[in-house]
RNA sequence: GCCCCUAUCGUCUAGCCAGGUUAGGACACCAGCCUUUCAAGCUGGCGACACGGGUUCGAAUCCCGUUGGGGGUACCA
């Protein structure tokens, strides 16, 4: 059984730069960030580049960006795995050196070869029993002629368990592991030697990452025990799926931390999201703030099962954020959205108090930004489709430019004073109140519908308020639409 | 093929380890309330222990099996 986790840990994130933030890895990330913050240590930030061809500067730096975003805190790294690679080629030397290691002299065309023969005849294969073992004077002779060969780690011929912190004791039988290789022919690493000799010199104490890597963790723990005498404690956190339960993939939607970014989701947000997708706290808590999560986290609460990445269920976690934020934390995730509508260097005060009004009501960021621009224009374009019940009014132009004039003697342009202003012309005029609100609002917003009424007079503003009215008005006059019946 | 993991409402999950609950909460959905609109909020509703065997007075909970899903099986990470 997997032994309860105390601190001080030293845990490590530890993503390949594949050019995005998958939220896969976020959710690793964010589970090794709360352990590191609820027991104490060290959060360390790895970028698993060992392989050269997929990797570059760039992809690194959008997920240290991405991370940064999200609010993922580190307190070393960025470290880039590439850079160690003497030591990790030394690591394997020694291997060699100790007789745990040995050369290999197979071509990969050979290795697959045996191994279709070998399994096409329904038997499994391994390369450790596939092969026969050159004596130990073929391989100097080779070696001296230079032939071509890879390192290969000997697995010791024994079950290896993992005790893992979120499976408990995990089994592999010794017919089930094999040798494996790791310094490539052209000398580099592989990355499970990589992964050994980081975690062990960073002094890695608990390895929390996905559920792909368990299966290698009988290879790693091999290493482990070749090369030192600890090996960290192990928790395999399940996979992230897409609506159509298999793995979470574009098909699907959105994968990456990025993208819900750009669709204007707010990085309080996601996280919350993400920590309760496989975390619970152990009471109905959902909401929770960033320390409420840090006190209640627990590795030995974390979920064994897969679950599928619900975007609903983010969507009204942000809309919560949206209006719980403070405003200025709001205002400055909206900037790059209030760009995308043409709003970046408008009155700050004004923006202030629409988004504030508007903020409640948007599901994201990408919905408030529109919401908003209505208060920056001159004039309010309206939408012959929404005006038509309006047009049929011919009583509601008077009313109308009636209600602009009342506003402009106002003593106080307050909601308490336009809002009674306009009952009482309303009740003077003998029509319902909403007979003016509704027009009012289209007027001035050129939308149906949006925050109370008089909150949304007072925003606009006494001049521009009563500019919309009257320009309302003469729109409604200029095109009438006779009532039929 | 072989190895490993896994299974509670449509979805995220609590409950399981220390068997006895009207199986709880949240998202979504539906209805109602509130209301000048839209949201929000509030109230209620719908809705699950994959299947089959055991063990037991009693099984979501323990054991075995089946089925489904996932991962691994590379000179990828």
């Amino acid at each position: 059984m997997a032994t309860e986790t105390r601190g001080p840990v030293r845990v490590r994130f530890a993503p390949s730069p594949t050019g995005f933030l998958h939220v896969g890895g976020a959710r690793t990330a964010i589970y090794n960030e709360l352990l590191r913050q609820s027991l104490g240590g060290a959060h360390v930030l790895r970028i698993e580049d060992t392989d050269k061809a997929r990797s570059d500067d760039a992809m690194t730096r959008q997920i240290v960006d991405a991370l940064g975003w999200l609010g993922v805190q580190f307190d070393e790294g960025p470290f880039l795995q590439s850079e160690r690679e003497d030591a990790h080629r030394a690591a394997a030397l020694r291997l060699l050196a100790e007789g745990k290691a040995y050369h290999c002299f197979r071509t990969p065309e050979e290795l697959e070869a045996k191994r279709s023969e070998i399994l096409g005849r329904g038997d499994s294969y391994r390369y450790r029993t596939a092969f026969e073992q050159p004596s130990r004077r073929e391989v100097e002779e080779r070696l001296e002629a230079g032939e071509p060969h890879v390192v290969r780690f000997r697995m010791p011929d024994e079950a290896i368990v993992v005790d893992d912190i979120v499976r408990g004791a995990v089994t592999f039988p010794a017919e089930s592991l094999d040798d494996f290789v790791i310094l490539r022919s052209d000398g580099s690493p592989t990355y499970h030697l990589s992964v050994v000799c980081d975690d062990m010199d960073m002094g890695i104490t608990h390895v929390l990452r996905g559920e792909d890597h368990l299966s290698n963790t009988p290879k790693h723990i091999g290493l482990f025990r070749a090369l030192g005498d600890t090996v960290p404690a192990f928790g395999h956190l399940p996979m992230i799926l897409g609506s159509d339960k298999k793995r979470l993939s574009k098909r699907t939607g959105a994968t990456s931390v990025e993208e819900f970014r750009d669709q204007g989701v707010v990085p309080q947000a996601l996280y919350n999201y993400l920590a309760l997708l496989g975390w619970s706290p152990g009471d109905d808590r959902e909401l929770m703030e960033r320390a409420e999560m840090v006190d209640a986290f627990t590795a030995e609460r974390l979920g064994r099962t897969a679950s599928i990445f619900d975007v609903d269920k983010l969507k009204w976690m942000n809309a919560h954020y949206m209006s719980r934020l403070t405003l200025d934390g709001i205002l400055g995730h909206l900037e790059p959205f209030l760009a995308e509508v043409g709003l970046s260097e408008v009155d700050v005060d004004r923006l202030r108090t629409a988004v504030d009004l508007h903020r409640q009501r948007a599901k994201d960021l990408k919905e408030l930004a529109p919401a908003v621009v209505p208060y920056f224009l001159d004039v309010i374009p309206y939408d012959p489709e929404r005006t038509v019940k309006f047009r049929k009014q011919s009583a509601l132009p008077d009313l109308l430019d009636e209600l602009a004039r009342r506003y402009r003697a106002l003593d106080d342009y307050t909601v308490e004073a336009t809002d009674a202003a306009l009952r009482q012309l309303a009740e003077e005029s003998e029509v319902k109140a909403g007979f003016l609100i509704h027009p009012t609002r289209l007027a001035m917003s050129g939308e149906k519908a949006g925050p109370p009424l008089f909150d949304l007079v007072v925003a606009m503003g006494r001049e521009e308020g009563t500019a919309h009215l009257e320009r309302f008005a003469t729109f409604l006059r200029e095109h009438p639409i006779e009532p039929e019946g």
